[in-house]
DNA sequence: CTGTCATATTGACAACAGTCTATACGTCAA
DNA sequence: TTGACGTATAGACTGTTGTCAATATGACAG
């Protein structure tokens, strides 16, 4: 099991503004649309949605603790740890050689906000 | 411009149970990862989300209002409200020549409260 | 019936995405 | 340093997706 504390780099420089009204309310600008579509194409694949209820419903879960319950091999949860991370929906923190993965729930409200969330 | 109401079939029979708890909360079961991703897959593009974004905002939108503030060819535009469609996010209703479509809220409200919405 | 117009469908093509095997990288223990 | 182990990356393959031109469908007007 685990041991150290180090924390990862933030995988991606993107700074996501993404603040303003629901989409229901005025139409989407072409730049907010294509990062909430790219927030949300993360999302859209079984496997990713899975994996976010996994990590999210545990609280932490080490890649090796993925592999299984999503029937995936290594390599593939390694790529969909990267898709969802590059989203910013999920941080990964190295604890010696274990990777734990967390979920950005602010991440995931400004997509319930931006669905029209009140 | 359109006259007569002539409500369309609903284009898919799809029938979506997907109603239980937040995917924070416990996770996913395969079928419900599938119905979600499948939803969140079809808002994943931007030239849906802005396309939903511009018939939310306005109510209700004929085709022939969304290919110039898209810039999609007419096809193009149809196969896009013909994905939303089947994904249940809009629907569509024929008035003479004219089809008009309005989202379904409820189909967003699903989305939020699987992404944890309180 | 015929022509026109709005929308849908077809077919084609390039780009992308999910998956795996093989391999490289980093970290810890001895 | 060396070996074992967890994770990441590279490369390849397949299936899917976004797009458009061409064509079909369906509705109204005359």
């Amino acid at each position: 099991m685990p041991a150290r504390v180090v924390t990862l780099k933030p995988p991606t420089g993107e700074e996501a503004p993404l603040c303003c009204a629901p989409l229901t309310d005025s139409p989407l600008s072409a730049a907010d649309a294509a990062e909430l579509a790219a927030i949300l194409a993360a999302l859209g694949d079984p496997v990713r949605l899975r994996l976010v209820s996994l990590v999210a419903a545990a609280g932490e879960v080490c890649s090796c603790n993925l592999e299984a319950p999503l029937g995936k091999s290594q390599p593939t949860i390694s790529h969909h740890t990267r898709v969802l991370t590059e989203a910013g929906l999920i941080t990964g923190e190295r604890r010696g050689r274990w990777t734990w993965w967390s979920v950005v729930p602010e991440r995931l409200a400004v997509v319930r906000r931006l669905l029209g969330g009140e």
